[in-house]
DNA sequence: CCACGTTTGAAACAAATGTTTATTACCGGA
DNA sequence: TCCGGTAATAAACATTTGTTTCAAACGTGG
């Protein structure tokens, strides 16, 4: 047990000064002294910066991933074909998203993660995330598509950046926002808070009245 | 104009390598190699690497600030003591976004510096936009209060940070998405198109239903 | 044309980074 | 008990980082 101490030690330590500073600005140094470990276990346990950055997405994610999918099957298997209702989906996704951190603790180490994964954009980290966990994402966005016949397919498209835009960049900036919310409204905010009024915000952004059609023959760079 | 030179292509360098890279991931002899210019110039024009940053930003921020303080003073002198209506804050906070960098020519790289700037949370720079431009952003958020009689202050709060993460979100992220659009809809994206897209969106997101009320009792870590 | 403050230039600096190397400690199975 | 490989440790490695130094070049006002 040695060895598995050492390791999630290590990613312990690691998944929450990425979450707080981010990659480049979190030395191995840091992580192992903190976790009081020596410097070179990285190095021997995991191969890499790289591929702890990458172990500390799979713990996550790994777990999110099966959960989903069964999450999916049963929504799949309880609608027999049928279309399934945006609200359902969407609500199996916050499900599933909640559900995962719930086993260790830290919805809020998990949705900054996610946010840095966009924005810092490690080459090799939106590679692997891409080609590791693509799949299901695929899978959940042509249940959307069957859920929104409506929609001209570039639009969904778009919209579907749009609400992930409004939920990852809120939930990773959760921290900052908070301290705000609580000084001026008195209240103190929690995560599942947040999904509450994320939820009404994202079901009219999806159903928002389409956009006025392009003005033809405009250029730009 | 030798200085000027000097200064003004370090910035125009800088501000396209930290936008594709991050901060930490653009060192100074990256910029400087490229500007063709001295190592120590920056030292020398900017004081540190934080402070050429902050000019970075400030490049961009102060002639946003000032333009977007001159449009919202119009704004109530036409309106004169009326609540300004929604649609007319958001449109004039579009505008006012889209006219700044035209001056350049580089509206995405503003976009990813925003992005940058809420995500990468260098303490720094955080402290020092709010600081510089904290103001103006004060100003908007009561106008829109104003705007928005009905909804309850905290839920207003939170839902104008939903719409500025779908935007800064979609617009800081767009390369990467608009290769994906691209390739799957075979329809090139500029911002405009998608700031009209984004229009019905936002409406649709502010004006949404209020959430169910929190259950009572439910505590979370 | 000269002198002086400003800007550039090449080199060096100390500090910090990720990674590697030997050496030692550990510990379960023959 | 002793042997095997696995894991932990301390030290060193080569790079890279931001910053500083000091001399040379520049350009402008007297």
């Amino acid at each position: 047990m040695a060895q598995n101490d050492t390791v999630t030690r290590i990613l312990d330590t690691a998944e929450v000064l990425f979450a707080e500073r981010g990659f480049a600005e979190t030395s191995l140094r840091t992580i192992t002294s903190k976790a009081k470990v020596n410097l070179a276990a990285v190095n021997y346990h995991f191969g890499s910066k790289k591929s702890l950055i990458q172990a500390v997405f799979a713990r996550y994610l790994d777990p999110f991933t099966e959960r989903f999918h069964g999450a999916l099957d049963e929504l799949e298997r309880r609608y027999r074909g049928e279309a399934i209702p945006l609200e359902e989906l969407l609500e199996t996704m916050a499900r599933s998203v909640l559900e995962v951190p719930a086993e260790r603790n830290s919805l809020k180490v998990f949705m900054r993660l996610l946010g840095l994964a966009y924005s810092q954009a490690q080459g090799h980290l939106r590679r692997y995330i891409q080609e590791e966990y693509g799949g299901v994402f695929t899978r959940f966005t042509e249940l959307i598509r069957q859920a929104t016949p409506e929609l001209p397919d570039a639009e969904r498209f778009w919209r579907l950046h749009f609400v992930l835009g409004t939920v990852i960049f809120t939930l990773s900036g959760l921290d900052a926002l908070r301290d705000i919310a609580e000084k001026d409204y008195n209240e103190h905010v929690t995560v599942r808070d947040l999904v509450r009024r994320l939820r009404p915000v994202v079901v009219a952004a999806m159903q928002a009245p389409l956009p006025a059609p392009a003005p033809a023959g405009v250029r730009e760079a």
